[in-house]
DNA sequence: TCTGGGGTCCTACTACGT
DNA sequence: TCTGACGTAGTAGGACCC
């Protein structure tokens, strides 16, 4: 571990949430909640306001919205909230060469490696400058921890938020640390954090005291020396700008359980066609292939095949799909299936038996529309208006749909610069005057007055 | 209350070759 | 020839993270 505070840990806060936010002047202060909508949605990121009344991520929707009846609630726009991390990164690029982003919304930056910083008054300065910057240019509020270490930044970041920024001076970790519990340190969940209160060990200070051997008798070789490491602040694990995928993967889970065993194939089908479109998009072929199954009371199991050769083939992994799903007994309904690829490679050796057995009439599906969106052949008419999305109208200009259903779409008129929350209007859903649209920038590209939003 | 989607890493077990 | 030790690969499941 070094001796001065100069890795940075970056969160934005309720990241989506506050994309909506700014993208929506009429929702700014209100409880917003992003997430899936169905009947088995969970919450992706919940407002500040929101989380007043409890709704926290990871909830399931018909819970937040007992909670919070009257919050907005939408589902996430991921192509417009990369296309704002992407600026975020590039802020974070300007640091450093060492830029190792953990998600669309939290990353690690070495500025000792970027000569930015090399002692904790330097290391703040840059950490107050980004935090302005990145609001100049999306209008969002970053939290910001520095510290010697990965793990102690990202706990420093965790207790600057909202909107803040706090530094952890070398000398002082342990003394911060020994009190908290033992939940605050990274890889310790729900399962590890009752595993460790049922021997008695509730906070850091307590993991420390039990000893090495003690832990990793509790929980194994690598968990068990890892956690007494951390207890201790003791963490060198360095600032890492490129990671390899080491799997690709989708899932689906369905509204209702499905019960009928072809319809059950075909999804599976469906699946992998669709991870192969994911797989060759990003250059990528694979040698394991994984069918994951979620049944009707929430068991879950997978089971791998592995060829002898790394293939991207729709053909393949369909068929290597179907196969494995023949050892699973789906009686009772299932409430997901996945597919996915892993023992990645970047070329392919097709594996000749594999193909000779898939015959020559196989021609995969869609094959060719390898950009993803493409899939919506089967959106519903609801589909077509999801819950926050933009859209604009030729007499009313832009908005966003506010709620759809009965043949009908609500749409409030606003841009992410209006004033003044726009006014409501509502539609047919075949209203040929009405089109989605791509999302405004947040902040205009040129602001008129310097001012920003 | 009823639990998403996309990942990573670890552990335990089995099979197999030396 | 039989047996055990050991390393490695494959498989399944679980915990965790955002």
């Amino acid at each position: 571990m070094r001796n001065a505070p100069t890795i940075l840990h970056l969160d934005m806060d309720a990241f989506y949430a506050s994309v909506e936010q700014a993208s929506k002047p009429s929702l700014r202060g209100k409880a917003v909640v992003v997430g899936g909508l169905g009947p088995r949605g969970v919450v992706a990121t919940a407002s500040y306001e929101a989380r007043v009344f409890g709704v926290h991520s990871a909830m399931p929707m018909a819970q937040a919205r007992r909670l919070a009846p009257n919050a907005a609630y939408l589902v996430p726009r991921f192509g417009l909230y990369r296309s704002i991390s992407e600026q975020v990164m590039a802020l974070l690029h300007e640091l450093s060469p060492l830029v190792e982003p953990l998600s669309l919304d939290e990353a690690f930056v070495d500025l000792e490696a970027g000569e930015v910083a090399w002692d904790a008054g330097s290391a703040r300065l840059v950490g107050e400058k980004l935090r302005a910057d990145i609001r100049a240019a999306t209008g969002l509020s970053g939290s910001v921890g520095l510290a010697a270490s990965k793990m102690l930044a990202k706990i420093a970041s965790e207790q600057a938020k909202p909107d803040g920024l706090v530094l952890i001076e070398p000398g002082t970790e342990r003394a911060m640390l020994g009190p908290m519990t033992v939940r605050t340190l990274p890889g310790v969940g729900p399962a590890t954090g009752d595993h460790l209160r049922r021997a008695g060990i509730t906070t850091v200070d307590e993991i420390a005291e039990a000893g090495e051997d003690e832990l990793v008798r509790l929980l194994g070789k690598a968990h068990g020396h890892a956690l007494y490491a951390m207890a201790l602040a003791r963490d060198d694990r360095p600032v890492v700008a490129e990671r390899e995928a080491k799997s690709v993967s989708v899932e689906d889970t369905y509204d209702v359980d499905i019960h009928d065993r072809t319809r059950v194939g075909m999804e599976v089908q469906r699946l992998a066609d669709r991870c192969v479109r994911r797989l060759r998009a990003a250059g990528l072929s694979g040698r394991t292939i994984v069918l994951k199954v979620r049944r009707y009371d929430f068991s879950t199991l997978t089971r791998s095949e592995t060829l002898r050769g790394p293939t991207d083939d729709p053909a393949v992994v369909r068929e290597a799909a179907a196969r494995l799903l023949d050892s699973v007994d789906t009686t009772g309904g299932v409430r997901l299936l996945g597919v996915g690829v892993s023992g990645l490679a970047d070329y392919t050796q097709e594996d000749l038996f594999a193909q000779a057995a898939a015959g020559d009439g196989v021609e995969p599906a869609a094959e060719e529309d390898v950009a993803e969106p493409v899939a919506e052949a089967e959106a519903a008419v609801e589909r077509r208006w999801p819950a926050g999305h933009d859209v604009r109208h030729a007499g009313h200009g832009h908005g966003w749909v506010q709620g759809s259903g009965l043949g009908r779409v609500t749409v409030r008129f606003e841009t992410p610069g209006s004033a003044v929350p726009g006014r409501v209007r509502t539609f047919r859903v075949d209203d040929p005057e009405l089109e989605p649209v791509d999302p405004l920038p947040l902040v205009p590209e040129v602001p008129a007055d310097g001012v920003g939003v």
